[in-house]
DNA sequence: ATAATATATCATTGTATTGTGATATATAAA
DNA sequence: TTTATATATCACAATACAATGATATATTAT
């Protein structure tokens, strides 16, 4: 088992969960729970451009979490280790608990007030 | 349990995951698995700074990942779920597995080549 | 009260990441 | 071959994020 008790080791770690952490590529993650799938297939899936598609199966096949096979002129993605889709189990499981708090972690996730700083008031 | 199939859905897994997905709040986390913490253990734990520590602690505790309560004048800092520790463990099994992929994957951790561009030419 | 310690907040700055558009490559069909 | 379809690559612009430093708040000790 890796030890993450070091300092790589955590770069390692916060490595894999970013691959879980991006809006784009957990869409495509839960996109291929339901089986493997083409790219276009996926595209399409998710609503997402082409190009943006495969930059983000490029991160998540070089993370390992998905696996590629050329078939033709198509090229099947699929979830590379059942872990993965385990991961994501017991992600919702804990997120049903946990859910209004995430839904209000505004640290990283601030509503694009670029300019509310003036609205009247705000001295504290 | 809480469906993801649906934009809002998956936009909350990521942003638990992201919780997870960063180096200083990963080291947090896997801190606070021997047990709870006040800040300060924490800080000399991971080597950070005191509100770089509590900026993250904040996002932790929104995000449901961890649990705060003070006790005179330290707050003891506690992971707020079991599963918390599950999910690191699991990762932690499947990176044992993926770790050289992950390692390599370069789209989000380019080595830091901040001024190659104009290395004769920067024409573009 | 004053000082000391512990923690939180917040604006700023630098850097990293995302999505896009243009283009390249590869395979298959006509 | 030419054309169409599928996928990949890559530079760039826009945005998001992390770490810092200064400062605020809260608790305890003197």
């Amino acid at each position: 088992m890796l030890t993450v008790s070091n300092s790589e080791g955590v770069q390692l770690q916060a490595k894999l969960f970013r691959g879980f952490g991006d809006p784009a590529r957990l869409n495509i993650l839960q996109t291929l729970r339901s089986g493997p799938k083409t790219v276009t297939e996926i595209v399409s899936a998710t609503c997402m451009s082409q190009s943006n598609a495969s930059n983000h199966l490029r991160c998540l096949r070089e993370c390992g979490l998905v696996a590629a096979e050329q078939q033709g002129k198509y090229v099947h993605y699929r979830l590379s280790d059942d872990r993965v889709g385990d991961l994501l189990t017991m992600s919702e499981s804990l997120l049903s608990d946990v859910a209004l708090g995430v839904y209000e972690c505004t640290r990283y996730n601030l509503p694009h007030k670029k300019s509310l700083a003036h609205e009247s008031g705000e001295n504290r």
